[in-house]
DNA sequence: ACAAGAATTACAGTAACTGCACTTTTCTAT
DNA sequence: ATAGAAAAGTGCAGTTACTGTAATTCTTGT
């Protein structure tokens, strides 16, 4: 049936039969829309191209969008959140970033898959918005954290609502960083995402004081 | 034809035809995502409750979430806009929600139907995603703003362009807060806007030292 | 080899949205 | 007041994303 399954990229797991036609499903959906844009790619154009049917491919993808983005968004990994909270830097929200950044990247073993998807979400505003969404979905998970490093730094008396609503605030706060990392990336400010990183830890350490008014 | 077309509410402009019918079509949206909710709401109800053809409903929004949330986001108010620029407030962050919040609250004439809107957009969280995607749209206005005020806490030595990238970074910071304070009401945490908006005023107060790394 | 179960498929249908050509209503100039 | 222009509304046919159902084709353990 099909004539080859990409022979390249097999690093790790063996990936049942239904992973792998959702892979050449999702590649040849990147494709078309780096080539098309993302309106202008139907949904049959890549069934043809993966070469499946249309009832597949929505077995396989909830929707035409994830197919280019993905099903899940970043999770963040179980070590780094420990050395997180164990952490002791004077920069919350810098630490924070860094965690957040490590995940994603510790969560992609395909770097030029990666650069392609890349490629194919700039391509659309929708796309972008919804990336951002997804990032926003580990929001709650954050705020937990987060709420423990922040215990560490906080006056004892203060109640724990308070503490509570912090975090919250904390996380949502982060999303915003998130969303200025990815614009400055996908806006070509900075050639690296790496470069990014660190440049937003620099100007948010410059920022912070101005706006709590020292 | 139509019965009648709310006898109530008629304040102030005359509203062309056109207008009234998209807030007869946007009313019907609303009552019936309330009482259905969203997804189980077809854009064939709304035009039989509105009695209006589909290509008409099309006409006056180009979206099904368009006639429920609205077509256009907040403006910033001209005024507000000078005098936070003005400000001399420690607490940047703080006048920045102030300014969002009385603009959106000013651009709100009829405050029972702001309040159904609301709770047709609680209902589904598809609706909730495009409201704050809406706020964003100012994101770009606000860094602009912000600079001009940041500029005057700075010192004279740092370059412009770290100063432009800290505004949109707070722009986005600012989104993230919005985010949180209409996730806050929506959450019933506070009863009213206002109590929520001064609540978050105060946590953000304690948060930011902490943040920044005191 | 064969039965159980997963993967894939065709088919038919719903719902959002668009372009086009047409009728009806409203506004404006005389 | 009335004609003519402009705006608002409509019908229809078509595209596209997405879903349920039931039949069909692999894949795999024994």
């Amino acid at each position: 049936m099909s004539e080859s399954v990409a022979p390249h990229a097999r690093a790790s797991e063996p990936t049942s039969r239904g992973a792998a036609t959702a892979r050449r499903i999702s590649a040849a959906a990147v494709d078309l829309v780096i080539e098309h844009g993302y309106d202008a790619t139907t949904v049959d154009m890549i069934c043809a191209a993966a070469g499946v049917s249309q009832r597949t491919f929505f077995n396989h993808f909830p929707t035409k969008e994830a197919s280019v983005i993905g099903v899940d968004g970043p999770r963040l990994d179980e070590s780094r959140v420990r050395s997180f909270i164990a952490g002791t830097s004077p920069s919350i929200l810098g630490d924070a970033i860094e965690l957040i950044a490590q995940s994603v990247l510790a969560a992609a073993p395909d770097i030029d898959g990666m650069r392609r998807r890349m490629q194919a979400i700039t391509s659309s505003p929708t796309l972008m918005q919804r990336q951002i969404d997804q990032f926003a979905v580990i929001e709650r998970e954050l705020a937990e954290i987060v709420q423990y490093r922040l215990a560490r730094v906080s006056s004892p008396d203060e109640p724990e609502g308070d503490l509570q609503a912090q975090s919250r605030l904390t996380a949502h706060l982060l999303a915003g960083v998130m969303r200025y990392v990815a614009g400055a990336v996908m806006a070509g400010d900075r050639a690296a995402a790496g470069d990014a990183i660190i440049e937003t830890r620099r100007q948010l350490a410059a920022l912070l004081p101005k706006l709590a008014g020292g």
